[in-house]
Parts: structure tokens; sequence; C-alpha cells
DNA sequence: GTATACACGTGATTC
DNA sequence: TGAATCACGTGTATA
């Protein structure tokens, strides 16, 4: 009545341990063909791959024991729940913004890009329209404000753009508000380039416009 | 031949399936005393329990099976990871995004230290002392003015101190002029840390003042 | 009827 | 040595 080992053909020989040593001695024969040995084979197999995937899931591995996987596997969820959870108060902390959506039901339902949409379609609701103006203030001197969307990195941007048309800052303001950035800065050609008449302030606030719409 | 019914006390009837139903007909005799036979009961109970225990720790849960345990466990790992890498992705830009505007700005105002003695001088010239206003406009809301040299990194030092006091900023204008930088800046308390009673302006104004005239 | 899933007891294997 | 873990084939319950 002992457990498996009615004889069996290497089908893995590339086990964890080389087991099944190739018995082939007396008692083979007996040929009782059960009708689920493949399909227990194939689950056992399966349940293997995936302790095995499992496994390569977790950082942390204690043992490779069935049994520590999964303890080591459960480690890591509750850690990996806390660090959500303290991640997710910091950003309520940080962003005055309610964002009702954004409460721990998103655990097992994330959708990256609804919160974007969200802020855009709030800062629509608000009454916000996308708007750049430029205009000549003095000799070198311009002023400009840019109203968008709230995206990361659209101040970097800013900035870039500023000093790829060679125009150094003089004062410049920042505010949010709904999904909404505005910034308002007072900006200088600079000195050695070119005097203010080169520059096309229509033109200027055109590219402005572009570049602010187009994605990172 | 067959796996495992020779007999067992109901040892756990509250099983999933009742399973080896008590079956005590003939063959129950030829005791072969297996030396592991108990252990490997306690080696497969463990397991058993870790599964459980594994699937409490997931939310969704496709199926009872033991591989759909570990599949869905993998699958709720591979989510939490994922969050865990926005949450702090956005963290950072939270965070960082103020930052930019010293490291972006500097691209263009930084000047050899010669200069800045110059800047100082002429700061002095042009009437401007160095000052710091601060004052509370609502229940967790203060007013912050700052006067001060222009140094390079004065602005990620302020950032730090703000950090530092656990205020957190709504809004910041920075202009700069005749060597001197002017921050104003709406802040609030961080949720949590305390209400807007225990902050003493006159103890914060002092202290920003202090930080501000100090040497990175 | 087939197909899937589980617990069982055992031999082999590793430490 | 034992104690722990594994893969195995089977009986049996469930869908």
């Amino acid at each position: 009545m002992g457990g498996g080992n009615k004889f069996q053909e290497p089908v893995k020989t590339s086990r964890r341990r080389q087991v099944r040593k190739e018995k082939e001695e007396d008692e083979v024969n007996e040929s009782f063909k059960s009708p689920n040995l493949e399909a227990e084979r194939r689950r056992r197999e399966k349940l293997h791959g995936r302790l095995m995937a499992l496994r390569s899931h977790v950082p942390i591995v204690t043992n490779m024991t069935k049994a520590s996987i999964v303890e080591d596997a459960i480690t890591y969820i509750g850690e990996l729940q806390k660090i959500v959870q303290n991640l997710t108060e910091k950003l309520h902390e940080m962003e005055e913004t309610p964002l009702e959506i954004y409460e721990q039901q998103t655990v097992h339902t994330i959708k990256p890009e609804v919160e974007a949409i969200d802020l855009k379609v709030e800062m629509k609701k608000m009454g916000i329209e996308e708007n750049v103006q430029f205009c000549k203030i003095g000799k070198r001197k311009f002023w400009l404000k840019i109203t968008t969307e709230k995206r990361p990195g659209i101040f970097t941007k800013f900035m870039e753009v500023m000093c790829l048309l060679g125009f150094e800052i003089i004062d410049i303001t920042l505010a949010t508000s709904n999904g909404a950035i505005i910034i308002c800065s007072s900006v200088q050609i600079l000195q050695g380039l070119c005097d203010g008449d080169s520059v096309d302030p229509e033109q200027t606030k055109d590219f402005l416009l572009e570049v602010m719409r187009s994605n990172p």
C-alpha cells in the first residue's frame, strides 16, 4: 500500500531531488492503470510551478520548502500592504485635494490613468481653460502666463523651453488648483544673444502652447 | 497499493471535503508502521494552514484550489508592487517639484563668488534689508515672506526647513532683484501633526531668520 | 459518463 | 541517526 513507487519513466529528470531512482526491480508488474495518474501528475506539476513563480515574486526567501515559500509570501504581502497604506497616507497629507476615489479599496482595482483624467475633468469643470499669454513689457523684457493641466514634469519642461529660447527668469509665480497649474513669469532675453526685437511674441506664444500640450 | 487509506481516526472532521469516510473494512490490517506517517501528516496540515492563511491575505479569490490560491497571490503581489511603485513615483514628484524651481533657475543665475559679494553690496546699496515675516492667516494656514541675500542653495534650504517644520506649501512666489531674493508663500501645517495653535509665529520667524542667515 | 482536486501513506532523499 | 521534506500513485469526493 505504499505511496507511488510503481515505477515510472523519468519524465522529469531535472528535478530538485533526483527522485524515483529508476527502481525497476521486482514488483514492477501488477500494471494497475490508474485512470487519473496522468492528471494527478499534471496537477502536481502545476502546483509546483505556481509555487516556484510565487517564490520568484517574493524578494526574501528564508527556505525553499513549500510551507516556507507560502509563509514568506504572506509576510511580504503584509509588508506591501503596510507600505501602500503609509504611502497613501503621506500622499493624502501632501495634496490638499481630497481625491475621493483614492481609498484603500483601490488596492486591487488600480487605474493609473483614471486619476489624471479626473483632474483634467475637474479642471474643465472649474472653468479653467488651457491658455498661454505672452507679451512684451520692455526693451528686452517679456511677461507670460501659462494655464494648463497639472502634469508631472510640466514645470521642468517649462524651464527647459525658457532656457532653449534664451530667456532668463526675472521672477516667477506658480500656483496649482483643481488639477490645473498657473505659471506667471517675467523673463528677459539673455544678453549677447539678440535684442528684444528679434522675438515674435505671437510665434513664441504658439510655440509655448504647443510644447505645453505635448506629453513628456 | 492505494494512496493513504489505511484508516485514521477523524482528527479533523471539519475538513473541506469529508474525506476518508471511515473506511474500516477489510484490509485494515497489515499494520505497517510507517516511521514518518505522523510527521507527514503534520507537514500536510502545516502547508494546508499556510495556504489558507495566504488565501485570507488576498482579497480576490477566483478558486479555492491550491494552485488558484497561489496564482491569485502572485497576481495580488504584482498589483501591490505596481501600486507601491506608482505611489512612490508620485510622492517623489510631489516633493521634488518645488526643488526643481531652484535647480532650473540656478542654471541662469549661478555666478562666481566674487560677483556674489558684489551683489550683496548692491543689495545693501539698494536699501534691501534681510527680513522674515511670519503670521497666521487661518486655522492651519500661515503666510510668510523672506527677504535675504541671494545665495546658491538658499531655496533648497528653505524647502528643507519647511519640510522639517511640517509645513505644506500651498503657493509660493520667488523673485530676485539686485542680489536679493524674496520668497512669499502660503503654507499649511500638515494634517496629523498638530493643529495651528501649536505653532508660535514669533518663534518660527526667529528660527527661519537664523536658518536663512547661516551658510549651507 | 469524464475531469478535476484533494488527502492519504509510503519510499526516497537531504541535513 | 532521526527528523523533515518531497514526489509518487491511489482512492475518493465533487462538478
